[in-house]
DNA sequence: ACAGACTGTCATAAAGCCGTCATAATGATT
DNA sequence: AATCATTATGACGGCTTTATGACAGTCTGT
C-alpha cells in the first residue's frame, strides 16, 4: 500500500521538488501551502507521513504541529521538520513539540528520501505497540525487551522504566529526584543515590555494544540520554 | 477487497471519528448505536471485524460479544473490545472468552488501526479452520491436539486455550490478568497465580521437546510467547 | 456410585531484583 | 598540589516474584 505523504510548505519550487522526488518513489503526495490548507487535507485523509515546514506564513510549523500533537486522529503521525537553518534551539523546540526527525534546507531529494524511509519504518513498527527506537536501540513495549542491533538484551522492570523514560525524553537532562518522581514514581522515599546505581547497571548492559556512553552523566545536574552517535 | 467493519457504539463522537479513521485507510465502516442495530446489521452482512463498546445501552458489550460467539455465522469473526479507561476490574468483571483483542479508551487512531490490522491479518492466517502453526508446534483446532513434529500430544482443554491464545499472539506479553481475561473468560474469580501452574503444565508438556522455553516468563509483567525458535 | 481426568489453591523452594553502603575514582576549586 | 564535592563501582542482604509439587474438589461418562 503506497504511503501517503502530506507536503507542507510555502514555497512552490521546494514543494514541486519534493513532491517529484516521492513520486519517483512510488510515495503519493498531498501538497499544502498553509496550515489551513494541511488541516483540510488532512481532514480528507490521514496522512501516513507530514513533512512540514518551520517557517510558514502565518501560523508556524511548530505550532502546527503540536495542534497535529493534540488531536486524537493525527497523534501518532510522524512529522519531519524542514527547518531552514540548523538552529540548534529550533530544533530543540522541535524535538520538545514531538516532531519525529528534521532536514535541513537546503537538503537533496536523497537525503530527505533517506528520512522518510527510515520514519516510515520506524512508525510501522511501533505502530502496534508503544515502542521507542533510538539509534541502535529498540525498546520494544510489548515485549518489555531491549534490541540493540537485533539482539536481544535482557532488563529488570527498574531498569526498562529508566531507560524507556531517558530515550522517551533523550537529549535533556534530569536530576536525579525528576528521574525519582517519574520512573520510580513519587511518593517512594528512596535514597537518590540509587539512580547511580540503575544507571550504573544500565550502561553495563550497554557495554558489550559500545554504547555505555549514550547516558551522559551531567556532573552537578543528573544524567542525560543522547540520542545522536557521538559523529561529532 | 474492502475488509467490512461493525463499529458498535453509543457515543456520536467516537463512532464517527472510527468510522472516519477507517475511511482513511480503506475499511468500509458500518455504524451501530446498540445491541440491536448491531445484530440489524450482522444479518444484513456479516462484517470481517467487530469493534464493540464495553458500555452501551441495553445489553450490555459483553452480553453481544457472547451472542455473537454462540451464533454459527458470526462464531469466527473477530472482536475487538473498546474499554473505557484502564480499569482491571472493569475487564474481570465480564471478559468473555472469544474477544480477540481489546483497546482502552482514549485511544488514538493509528493504535486503533494497528490493532484492526493485526487482528484481520491473524484472522486471515487461521481462516481455514482455526489452526495455529508456530516453528515446531501445531495446534489443531478441530481436536484439542497439539502436533509437535508429527508427534501428537495431549492438552486438557485450560492448557489448550490458553496454547493457543498465546501462539495466536506470539512475541507479545500478558499479564496474569489479561489471561485470565482472556483465555478463562472474565467473571471467572480466579486466582491470578494459577496462571502460573497452567504455564507450568505446559512447559511440562513442552519439555520433552527441548521447547519449553517457547513461554518466556517476563518479571514483573507476565508471559509470553516467542515464536522464533531460541537457539538453534 | 466409581474411575479417571482436569482444575484451582496452597505451601515451600528458587530465582531474580532492588536499595544501600563502603570505597575508589574523577572533577572542581583555591 | 591539596582538598572538597560529586560520581562510579562492586558487594551484600532483604524482599518480591516465580517455579514446582502435592492435594482436594469437580465433572464426565460408564
Amino acid at each position: 500500500m503506497q504511503a501517503h505523504i502530506l507536503i507542507v510548505e510555502d514555497e512552490p519550487a521546494i514543494r514541486d521538488m519534493i513532491a517529484y522526488a516521492l513520486r519517483t518513489q512510488s510515495y503519493q503526495p498531498i501538497c499544502a501551502q498553509d496550515a489551513k490548507e494541511a488541516i483540510q487535507a488532512v481532514s480528507e485523509r490521514i496522512p501516513d507521513l507530514i513533512l512540514l515546514d518551520w517557517m510558514l506564513p502565518g501560523t508556524p510549523g511548530i505550532e502546527l504541529a503540536r495542534r497535529f500533537r493534540r488531536e486524537n486522529n493525527t497523534r501518532d503521525v510522524p512529522i519531519i521538520m524542514l527547518t531552514a537553518k540548523g538552529e540548534e534551539s529550533d530544533r530543540i523546540a522541535g524535538f520538545d513539540s514531538g516532531v519525529d526527525d528534521y532536514v535541513v534546507k537546503p537538503f537533496s531529494a536523497r537525503e530527505l528520501l533517506a528520512r522518510i524511509k527510515a520514519v516510515l519504518r520506524r512508525s510501522r513498527e511501533n505502530e502496534e505497540d508503544g515502542s521507542i527506537e533510538v539509534g541502535p536501540l529498540r525498546l520494544d513495549a510489548n515485549q518489555q525487551k531491549l534490541l540493540i542491533r537485533d539482539e536481544k538484551v535482557h532488563l529488570g522492570p527498574t531498569e526498562y522504566r529508566l531507560l524507556h523514560f531517558l530515550m522517551s525524553h533523550a537529549n535533556r537532562v534530569y536530576t536525579r529526584n525528576q528521574l525519582l518522581d517519574f520512573v520510580w514514581g513519587g511518593g517512594s522515599d528512596i535514597e537518590d543515590r540509587t539512580v547511580d546505581v540503575h544507571v550504573r547497571r544500565l550502561r553495563k548492559v550497554l557495554e558489550p555494544f559500545r554504547l555505555e556512553s549514550a547516558i551522559e552523566t551531567v556532573r552537578g545536574a543528573g544524567y542525560r540520554f543522547v540520542g545522536a552517535p557521538p559523529a561529532s
